[in-house]
RNA sequence: GGUUGGGUGGCCGAGUGGUUUAAGGCACCGGUCUUGAAAACCGGCGUACCGCAAGGUACCGGGGGUUCGAAUCCCUCCCCAACCGCCA
């Protein structure tokens, strides 16, 4: 959420804000409810000062009539600030429903426009290069070498499961080993997250735990839900915390699972494993200074691509267009991998995302930080930012490493823990 | 799942209706002393909001109630810990 004093004195910036990134919201209408709440909280404070100074008096009275009297001087005054106390409510009430819908502030140099408009920063990895064969999509390689059992993961959870088998399933821990230690190299705390959390934990990362919209899956007669992303679990480690501003940056790495219903998401691309209800993830967090947090963001941006790189995949990075932004996120990048086997002869598609929520996250967690030696707490800037979704880099790494006699080769820096270099044929 | 005990400022912790204006301690900041530091002593020191300021209001897990007045009494919900049971 935004700090409403902020929105009160600059209504024209967030409003134009509201409008390049397409949320429709009526921020003179919030001006005027939040305007007209404070002027009658000020009045109510008015009253509770006057019933205090009564109820104090007595104490001291020096007789039972004057106590009287004083009673219901203060019964009177309370019923009138309890009047007054309705409006306030009604008011913030409708005003919240706005201030929930004002997506982040946006970073200057973030492309203007709707999803089109995002912007190619550069390309890394590999050239994309034609094959000399028939390309095969990952399904069907992984149908040929037996690594995803996508109908035995109907049978037991319904579409959108699966079961990784064979090199498939150390491919997963190869991948998080890998990335992993390249985190720890540096600085990362390693984390494995609790895989449920509670519903005050998802709202405040920004996640709408029940209702028609929802993503997310919940648990019957509990206040728990399955996470979506390790963000929500590391992003609710610190709410309510203040921290000690030397100890910031903190960057951790959290391993979670991650459940998603993807409701709404039916016909859209996403075959096998691209658009699964289920799958590991290994998340970058970073809670820092106001004035650390665009660099962090860079940082994250530079380690999902030397992350990619060292796979060895084709990838580009993109800059997201306002109109595709996320609410908390005041900038967002997303890397996109080349992968073979998408559409009639290859596509981009998105294996990680990184976006600085500037402080949009740690008001809402209420996640603080104090200097020494200064008055009073800030807000710190939280990131996030995708190391390794597992889903995805598989489909990346089969489908890119297909060889012509339809043996899989495997990327050399996960080699050390699969004990072999390829999936299928013979080896090198 | 059962039983018991808990939830008070950054941390520990006192506090069963009105000098609590939340004691005291730790930590932290400033000062005295010192070549410097430590110790000792003196002073300061919760958070948020409104206000130019003086000052005011709210906050003792959440919500509701009783009362002129609630950290304190009542109702309700949540959470945590310990022990028991079950269990990888």
């Amino acid at each position: 959420m935004l700090d409403k004093r902020f929105i009160l004195e600059n209504a024209g910036v967030v409003q134009r804000n509201c409008d390049i990134r397409g949320v429709k919201v009526d921020v003179a209408r919030f001006v005027d409810l939040e305007t007209q709440r404070r002027k009658l909280q000020t009045e109510i404070e008015e009253l509770a000062r006057q019933a205090n100074a009564v109820s104090k008096s007595i104490g001291q009275a020096k007789d039972a009539a004057e106590r009287e009297a004083r009673k219901d001087e203060g019964r009177q005054l309370r019923e009138k600030k309890d009047r007054l106390q309705e409006d306030v409510e009604r008011l913030g009430a409708e005003a919240t429903l706005i201030h929930n819908a004002m997506p982040n502030l946006t970073h200057p140099e973030s492309p203007i426009g709707g999803e089109d408009a995002s912007a190619e920063l550069r390309r890394g990895g590999p050239a994309v290069k034609p094959f000399s064969f028939p390309v095969q999509d990952h399904v069907a390689l992984a149908e040929q070498h037996n690594l995803i059992d996508f109908e035995g993961g109907a049978r037991v959870a319904g579409h959108g499961f699966y079961f990784l088998k064979n090199e498939a399933a150390q491919l997963e821990l190869a991948l998080q080993h890998y990335t992993l230690d390249l985190l720890i190299r540096e600085g990362f705390t390693p984390v494995i997250t609790p895989d449920l959390a509670r519903g005050d934990v998802l709202k405040g990362v920004g996640f709408i735990p029940r209702g028609p919209e929802t993503q997310i899956y919940s648990v019957e007669n509990h206040d728990l839900n399955l996470v979506a992303t390790a963000e929500i679990t590391l992003g609710g480690l610190y709410a309510g915390q203040v921290i000690e501003a030397e100890k910031l940056p903190i960057k951790l790495c959290g391993i979670s699972h991650c459940f998603r219903t993807e409701a709404g998401a039916a016909g859209r691309a996403s075959r096998g494993l691209y658009r699964v209800h289920q799958f590991t993830k290994v998340e970058m967090f970073a809670f820092t200074l106001p004035e650390q947090s665009d660099d962090m963001h860079n940082y994250f941006r530079e380690l999902e691509c030397e992350i990619f790189e060292g796979l060895g995949i084709p990838y580009r990075v993109l800059d997201i267009a306002t109109g595709d932004l996320g609410g908390p996120a005041y900038r967002k990048f997303d890397l996109e991998a080349w992968m073979p086997g998408r559409g009639n002869a290859g596509e981009y598609g998105e294996v990680t995302s990184t976006s600085n929520c500037t402080d949009y996250q740690s008001r809402r967690l209420d996640i603080r930080y104090k200097v020494k030696g200064e008055k009073g707490t800030l807000l710190v800037h939280t990131l996030n930012g995708t190391a390794v979704a597992i889903s995805r880099a598989l489909i990346a790494i089969l489908e890119n490493y297909q060889q012509a006699d339809g043996s899989i080769l495997i990327p050399e820096v996960l080699r050390k823990w699969m004990g072999k270099d390829r999936i299928g044929g013979n080896s090198l």
